[in-house]
DNA sequence: GTAGGGTTAG
């Protein structure tokens, strides 16, 4: 009896090791009596493979039958919470190592080391790292990834310096971790450091420097680190190979990365993924299309890849049939996909698709991640729901720049100034650096709400307080802000005194033009006009505004002629339109548009909320 | 018969 025990539980290791997990679990699910080991092999093998749920329900099922947990269960389902960077389920496994009375294993330690460090979350590691009385090579280790993961670097160099022996694997997770900050000096000089001590750099090393330099935009130090590596023998090595290739496709040399990747023996997935987003990032779709087609295995990245470009490109339809094919060939989405899933839906103003998304997200447990509750306030935002925006933003577990600056954006595009800055508050005061981006959300903000002095001071805030330099956009949101408020000739000055060109800059320009012809400045605003025709001869606004400008003082011949000499140009206005989602189908209309099929009633229901609104007292 | 660390790509 014991002996069928032993032989199927060592069958089951054997084939989950081996990936063929399904028929493992027929075994495991035909045994008429499953002692803790049995239940261990099955665990080890759905942790080892990756696939996180199968093990954490596992262990949940484990939990409920009369099978008692020991060090190796737990160790199996720590590494699966860590692997999904689940922070929540690791925690209540922690709970219940304590309730089990393993707390002294040194394995199960450093587990949780390791679950913690992989959450992001250095404190808690640090804390099972004091109560522990044994420790060895891999508690040091796994601390040290802890600080270095979570950006703490003076704490891990202080764990680095009291490591009673320093292994390769401690000076690469350092080199790694500095890299990934753009510490780029720090990690150079933390190479010599591991080159005068005893221990030798190998193909992880040397990769983390490659990844160094391409974080850091440092075209130059890669390639001298390239020639180090082809002397150093580890230039065949898989992992140097990869990263290599990926400097050269990130920045810039594209030729380079593909005389890599041609000459590369083993064509790994990352490789290929490499190519596919660097073509992407150049806007060629097409062949990265090619690429995509030729791959002999998609995976997760192969398949968000396609979908984040062709997202980024403003093919949102595209996209979202990627991410069709993508759930049809069994791959779970992970944040990076639903993230630029939501980034897809955002562009089409899709409300009901964007929030099935959601609900998807929240079922896989990805929607407190970053950039998934990112992707969420920017969806929200577009699609008219500002609730959901807010909802969004508050569930994201740990906010960053892009939070902030997406949420900032929310409540400025829904005319909300007053939460907006409320936003801007919150994120100095969570000590997160506003950048560019942010002063171009709260100008566009103060300039819709016409809070002129508020927008002064953050306008000079921008450079006396954080550093940040001045961009044409920068000055075209303050020309914006002062032409609306009828500030025209301050605004023109302001236009003239930031020009790098010593002419006004074209977005400047367009702004200013809007503002004469609220303004009625047909004088001002026909010269602007024709300065605007010299600096973008090839783009219909200049003719456009132009022609505005004449319609709103009722100069309908002027109008016609501006108009008649774009036609004369070969330019061509894209008419704006308006669309509404109802019971998943979208419904566009066009101004002077007759021809929907319901238009009658739609012209009926405009008609009757528009007395409405005349006469407020009407009901 | 089961277990613990770093690894490149979106």
């Amino acid at each position: 009896m014991n002996s069928s025990l032993f032989q199927i539980t060592s069958k089951i290791a054997a084939l989950a090791r081996s990936g063929c997990f399904v028929q493992a679990r027929k075994l495991f699910d035909g045994m008429s009596y499953r002692d803790t080991v049995a239940w261990n092999s099955m665990l080890a093998g759905y942790s080892q493979l990756g696939l996180h749920q199968e093990a954490l329900s596992l262990f949940h099922q484990m939990r409920i039958s009369n099978a008692k947990p020991d060090p190796f269960t737990f160790t199996a389902a720590l590494s699966a919470c860590a692997d999904s960077g689940s922070l929540l389920n690791g925690t209540k496994v922690h709970a219940l190592v304590i309730v089990s009375g393993y707390q002294s294993s040194l394995a199960v330690n450093n587990s949780l080391i390791d679950m913690y460090g992989k959450c992001l979350n250095a404190f808690s590691a640090g804390e099972v790292f004091q109560a522990m009385d044994d420790t060895n090579e891999v508690t040091w280790c796994s601390l040290l990834f802890a600080y270095a993961n979570s950006g703490q670097f003076n704490a891990a160099r202080e764990i680095f310096n009291l490591m009673p022996r320093k292994v390769d694997i401690a000076w690469n997770t350092m080199i790694a971790g500095l890299g990934r900050c753009g510490e780029i000096e720090l990690c150079l000089d933390m190479f010599k450091k591991m080159l005068q001590s005893l221990c030798e750099p190998d193909q992880w090393t040397y990769s983390a420097l490659i990844s160094a330099c391409t974080e850091s935009s440092e075209l130059l130090c890669g390639c001298v680190l390239h020639s180090v590596i082809i002397k150093s023998g580890w230039s065949s090595a898989v992992e140097a190979k990869n990263s290599i290739l990926s400097l050269y496709a990130k920045l810039g040399s594209l030729s380079d990365a593909m005389k890599i990747f041609e000459s590369t023996g083993i064509l790994t997935q990352v490789s290929w993924n490499a190519i596919i987003d660097a073509h992407m990032k150049g806007g060629n779709l097409h062949e990265a299309f090619h690429m995509f087609q030729c791959l002999p295995e998609k995976n997760t990245v192969s398949w968000t890849s396609m979908i984040s470009g062709y997202a980024k490109n403003g093919y949102g339809e595209e996209a979202l049939s990627f991410f069709a094919g993508m759930v049809s060939s069994h791959l779970l989405p992970d944040d990076f996909t639903f993230g630029s899933v939501l980034h897809a839906c955002s562009n089409l103003a899709i409300l009901g698709y964007g929030r099935m998304i959601h609900g998807s997200a929240f079922r896989r447990g990805f929607s407190t991640y970053v950039y998934v509750g990112n992707g969420l306030v920017n969806m929200y935002a577009k699609c008219g729901d500002l609730d959901g925006s807010i909802l969004a933003f508050s569930d994201i577990y740990e906010k960053d720049l892009v939070s902030f600056n997406a949420m900032l954006f929310a409540f400025g595009l829904h005319g909300k100034a007053k939460q907006a800055l409320q936003v801007y508050e919150d994120m100095i005061a969570s000590g997160t650096k506003p950048d560019k981006m942010t002063f171009i959300g709260l100008l566009m903000t103060c300039s819709h709400s016409g809070l002129i002095e508020d927008g002064h001071v953050f306008f000079e805030s921008m450079r006396s307080a954080h550093g940040l330099s001045y961009e044409a956009d920068h000055v075209a949101c303050m020309v914006d802000m002062l032409g609306r408020g009828g500030y025209l000739t301050e605004a023109r000055e302001l236009a003239n005194k930031y020009s790098k060109t010593g002419y006004i800059e074209a977005n400047s320009c367009e702004a200013l033009l809007g503002a004469c012809s609220a303004h009625s400045e047909v004088e001002t605003g026909t010269f602007l006009g024709e300065e605007l025709k010299v600096l973008e001869p090839d783009k219909e606004m200049s003719y456009v505004l132009q022609s505005n400008l004449y319609c709103a003082r009722g100069l309908w011949k002027e109008a016609a002629m501006v108009r008649k000499a774009m036609i004369d140009e070969g330019l061509k206005k894209m008419p704006g339109c308006s669309w509404i989602e109802v019971r998943d189908k979208v419904t566009s209309f066009v101004a002077g548009n007759h021809f929907h099929p319901h238009m009658e009633e739609l012209c009926k229901i405009i008609y009757f909320l528009d007395f409405e609104m005349r006469n407020p007292c009407f009901l």
